[in-house]
DNA sequence: TGTACATCAGTGAACGCGCGTTCACTGATGTAC
DNA sequence: TGTACATCAGTGAACGCGCGTTCACTGATGTAC
């Protein structure tokens, strides 16, 4: 039974949103087109109405889960500009709650070593979020020259995907509420 | 055909060997089990005399991997102990020839975001080894406190480990290479 | 505005393929006497 | 030390299963007149 252009624009985008959220949760490898499907509320059968290939929808939902971390800084950032701001950013980052959230979590640490082994096209749309994030925490160094504050701004990004990265990794709580507690006061002090 | 207790004992050990370059190359879920025996030299239906399922060698992979990591630090650090060392082990780590190293690269970054998904064996094994890096790094800091300088062995890795998955990531040489540089200047001034 | 036909979103079954795991078999190694 | 037998490392085929992808089909939507 056909829908409306409408009702399948809208259907497309559910399915990139759930697939945002899957992919982060299980992994791209770990999450079928059929969990995929499932979790938008269909069966597998419709997915290629939509997409071109299981790598088209890994890269839109990769794009979309970069945007969806900048407009939640953005958020934070335009709330408390400047040090403030970026205080708050690294206190919701740095968070153990930030780090068990299954759904929202930050694709360079849930997908990071996944990515690197992916497609061109998916880590275009990888190193495009990443730099629309780099720029935005720049723009918060304001004694800086833009190109001191866009590189200082990578090391600080950096450095929150590592301690998160091993803050996953590691089994002792305590050890992990380390790594988060130790980057956030080294950033944001 | 049986082999000698040696023999097989040796075999084994080259299947580690391999299976812990394979996984960090392709990823743990893109390796199977005929890849990891073909590394080996073997075909796949022998995997099961030495390891009593896939988890099992990941785990014993994993605690390689970063045993062949501490061990090559530990020898950049004895030849120049102290801040001198720590600058070697820095300008190797952040290198774009460390970034490219298929088969030996830091289990950390290959295998980051799927080793938080692994079980709780494997993540033992990588909390294990992280420890063992983050002490041996601690030991440089002479005029710190022991748990001072374990904090900062902890972010100074945490720092390296986020600066080389995004410089695997992102598409960008020059953001890549800026990206380890950066991270080099603020950890080995 | 109404009618006839073409389009196509979504279903559900099927495709070939590679996965992790199991198994019968082989023949050299290890053990018991 | 020599002999007879048990063990088991490694081979190669097979298992069921889930993967990404394809396809015939349905019937509501969109288009042409």
């Amino acid at each position: 039974m056909r829908k409306s252009r409408q009702e399948a624009a809208q259907t497309r985008q559910r399915i990139v949103e759930s697939a945002s959220v899957e992919f982060r949760r299980r992994g791209i490898a770990g999450t079928g087109l059929a969990d995929l499907m499932a979790a938008a509320g269909m069966t597998h059968g419709g997915f290629y109405k939509h997409f071109e290939s299981k790598e088209q929808v890994v890269e839109e939902s990769v794009a979309l889960a970069t945007e969806t971390m900048l407009a939640s800084m953005q958020a934070s950032l335009s709330a408390a500009p400047g040090s403030r701001g970026l205080r708050t950013v690294m206190a919701d980052y740095l968070s153990t709650a930030y780090r068990d959230d299954s759904s929202e979590g930050c694709p360079f640490v849930t997908l990071g070593s996944e990515m690197a082994r992916s497609s061109e096209a998916v880590r275009e749309a990888a190193t495009a979020g990443f730099l629309q994030i780099v720029d935005m925490l720049a723009g918060q160094f304001e004694d800086l020259s833009p190109a001191a504050a866009r590189k200082e701004a990578m090391l600080m990004f950096s450095t929150m995907i590592g301690a998160m990265t091993m803050a996953r990794v590691v089994t002792d709580p305590r050890l992990s509420a380390t790594l988060l507690q130790q980057a956030r006061k080294h950033l944001a002090p």
